[in-house]
DNA sequence: GCCAACGTTGGC
DNA sequence: GCCAACGTTGGC
């Protein structure tokens, strides 16, 4: 059992969206980064905690509770000629690009980048670190334990 | 819209 | 394999 963060745009796919498909689960389609795209093929098991996170919005924060619903497997939108994720280089057999399924669990109220920063405890966290551009990291037990326990309530 | 950080690309 | 140029991310 692992713990995660993982960005999404509330503009493209917010907490709400998920929780209001069927399922409440998506697949996390769109992820173009190999060390991201990585934590999902190898590391991921069902059942591992997410932190759903808002990003590129104007309230940037952990936004919702959400979990791996699925084994790994290809991102459909490679194989999307119209889709800005297409990628030729991409084949049925030979797939670059994979992802999971996420299931949310609840939404949560916003915590904010500013209210993770006042925490000594979250120092560590790869979002709050300067420069991070990662969209899928892995969380400390300790800080999802903090986290959910002292901030969400 | 700015810009720091950092990943990717491609010529050599 | 190096590295400059370029593109993207994402908070502000």
């Amino acid at each position: 059992m692992r713990y995660w963060l993982m960005k999404s745009e509330p503009s493209v796919v917010g907490i709400d969206d998920v929780l209001a498909m069927p399922g409440q689960k998506v697949d996390w389609w769109g992820v173009r980064n190999y060390q991201a795209r990585n934590f999902m093929r190898d590391q991921m098991t069902v059942g591992d905690k997410v932190f759903f996170y808002h990003s590129s919005c104007p309230e940037p924060g952990i936004a919702g509770l959400a979990e791996v619903a699925s084994k790994p497997y290809p991102d459909r939108t490679q194989f999307e000629p119209d889709s800005p994720y297409f990628d030729p280089k991409s084949s049925a057999g030979n797939p670059r690009w994979i992802n999971v399924d996420v299931r949310a669990v609840k939404k949560t109220r916003l915590v904010g980048l500013d209210e993770l920063r006042a925490h000594p405890e979250l120092a560590n966290m790869r979002i709050l670190q300067r420069g991070n551009r990662l969209s899928i990291t892995p969380v400390d037990p300790a800080e999802w334990k903090f986290i959910v326990g002292k901030l969400i309530g």
